[in-house]
DNA sequence: TCTTTGATGAGAATCATTCCCATGAAGGTC
DNA sequence: GACCTTCATGGGAATGATTCTCATCAAAGA
């Protein structure tokens, strides 16, 4: 038997919340908005259930301004994030000119093994009004 | 009489210390070092004189994985930094066409106040033989 | 139904950072 | 130098996100 992840309601529960957010979101509100729902979830759960989506690369997270991880689901390969910093509202952006910049700049002064962050934070025309 | 930042004894130390070192360190090694060479400078005091320097731009922080905060004294001006994961050796770099794909694509989906992180992690020559 | 074992959750622990506030010491004035 | 005003210091408490512990629960298969 091939060991698999058990399908708990309260696993499910976390990846419903996911599916219906916009952008990214920190561990607390996610359990807050379940307990507002009236699913009975433990904090330590939501923790643990959002770490294995990143694990499984389901999920991406990112360091908000304060330091907290922020979560969300995300289509599957390389990209950024465009993210309002008022309402979380996020758009994954894609820059093959920046991916080329850091490579020769990293090549340039010998490093190897490379890889990079960057986020683009600012604040989207809903909030803006 | 103009407001000005008084010359302690713990300043010039904390200074002195960034001055010293070639790449990021957090403010507990700073805290560190300070002990080490027998300057008494309180924890608190390093923490207060970090952020004076980072406010007063003279200092560059960054988030390192585990979410400590990493300072360094870098050059004036809008940059960015190669990294070395292993011994911290950093070199600043610019990017122009990135600051003006970044703008674009804010721009683009109607955000404003844009701001963004960048930073590049790589092995430098010296830790990769 | 029964067994096995990963999952859960309430609270404690961790850890970086910030806050509090009594005390210290710059730096100006005479 | 003596004195004053006020910002700076530092030790310990508080904060807050995240992780850990472990007794208990419940998937999933037999
Ligand atoms: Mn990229
Ligand atoms: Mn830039
Ligand atoms: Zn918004
Ligand atoms: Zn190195």
């Amino acid at each position: 038997m091939v060991e698999t992840a058990r399908n708990t309601r309260q696993r499910r529960a976390v990846g419903a919340i996911l599916d219906d957010l916009d952008g990214f979101a920190s561990a607390q509100e996610i359990h807050d908005i379940l307990v507002r729902r009236g699913d009975k979830v433990g904090l330590s759960t939501v923790y643990r259930n959002l770490q294995y989506l990143v694990d499984a690369a389901e999920v991406d997270s990112l360091r908000g301004d304060d330091g907290e991880v922020l979560y969300r689901r995300c289509s599957a390969g390389h990209h950024h994030h465009l993210v309002c910093r008022d309402c979380g509202r996020t758009v994954e952006v894609e820059g093959p000119a920046v991916e080329k910049w850091a490579d020769r700049v990293a090549a340039e002064h010998g490093f190897s093994d490379v890889a990079h962050t960057l986020e683009v934070f600012g604040t989207c025309s809903e909030c803006g009004a």
